[in-house]
DNA sequence: GATTTTGCGTACGGTACCGTATGGAAAAAC
DNA sequence: GTTTTTCCATACGGTACCGTACGCAAAATC
């Protein structure tokens, strides 16, 4: 495992490996779902062949485990990262974790989580891994509220309510930009964490 | 507007209508999404060729759009005899709405929300009429909790948190066979509709 | 019962992909 | 500086679609 230094800061557009790909192709998931996740378009983009991709990749499904693999991780880190609070700020922690999820700013993640979930509906080998992130999810956040001395049974249904709804309130398609909206996601967030 | 009887219970199969085509789309578009909605594919399933399905419909879009349309007017309807509630008994029809939309026997139901929801993700055209419905559910359910002595921002929160919690419910993937579950969503109602 | 309309089959051209085989240039190793 | 690897281009065959042109039988209309 040496380190590489991998200087393609911009023009230098050299070669691309295993990671370029898959970046790219996280990207695509984002915003066109697993459908939209082509070789020859992603080969397009990168402005080469399809002999590139088939030489860093046995085959399309091969690209597909990579990125799984990558989401996986990445959301383990991240959710590991997001839910550590300072002792004695379980509770801001656990409306942090709202507002990263149900932010604006962070609509690629959003876009990447409801891909992914997606795609799980049709592969249960997708729906595996959705699970095991989702318990990680549930269980971190189980730990806050238990810390803020709520019955384990609360706790669990409030760590389900949480996601439920910042995953939920992506999904849900009205008028953003009214704006009394924030107010009401600060209600809910009191409702949900709050008493 | 003329009745028509059209016997085709069982074994009578005679021929195929616009009607018949958008029903079998919808399916499909229950468990495959709309990148799974192929004319020929489709035409396969009803033991017909394509030849039958262009004649019905101008092309692939003509079904879309027809699919999207008998979603949104079924969507609407539905919503409405969902959310009117005999007088007095409006706390019983929202913790109603919240049962049907997360329970377990209304997987087709949840699943078309949920490929429909998808769509719109890649389509501002389909996104628009989410958008409708989705208006129309909170309105529908906001007045209930009006009537419940609410007021009209706290009536709107609580409807924005009924719906992207029952969405985000379906959309999480987590040990539903854990025999805790319905009282983890029974707690969450009575957050959500409580006090 | 002849004619029109309806509903579908057949056959075709075209596109957008997947995956493979092979060659070749540039970089790395020697 | 030759050899070997690395990384990509080219070219090809194959599949799964879309949409159109046209034919044809059964049913509706007259």
């Amino acid at each position: 495992m040496t380190t590489e230094p991998k200087i393609r800061s911009s023009a230098a557009r050299t070669q691309l490996d295993r990671n370029d790909w898959i970046e790219a192709a996280i990207e695509v998931l984002a915003d066109q779902g697993v459908a939209g996740l082509r070789v020859e378009v992603l080969a397009k983009n990168f402005g080469v062949t399809k002999g590139s991709f088939y030489w860093h990749f046995k085959d399309r499904q091969d690209l597909l485990n990579a990125v799984l693999q990558e989401w996986k991780e990445g959301r383990l880190r991240d959710i590991e990262k997001q839910s550590t609070a300072v002792p004695g700020k379980e509770l801001e922690q656990i409306h942090h974790v709202i507002d990263v999820y149900s932010a604006v700013r962070n609509r690629k993640g959003i876009s990447i989580e409801l891909a992914v979930r997606d795609w799980a509906r049709h592969d249960p080998t997708i729906s595996a891994v959705v699970e095991e992130v989702d318990s990680y999810r549930l269980e971190c956040t189980r730990k806050l509220f238990v810390t803020l001395g709520l019955s384990d049974d609360e706790a669990r249904a409030r760590s389900l309510l949480v996601f439920a709804y910042v995953f939920g309130h992506s999904l849900m398609a009205y008028d953003r930009s009214n704006p009394k909206v924030p107010e009401f996601k600060r209600w809910i967030a009191e409702r949900i964490t709050g008493r």
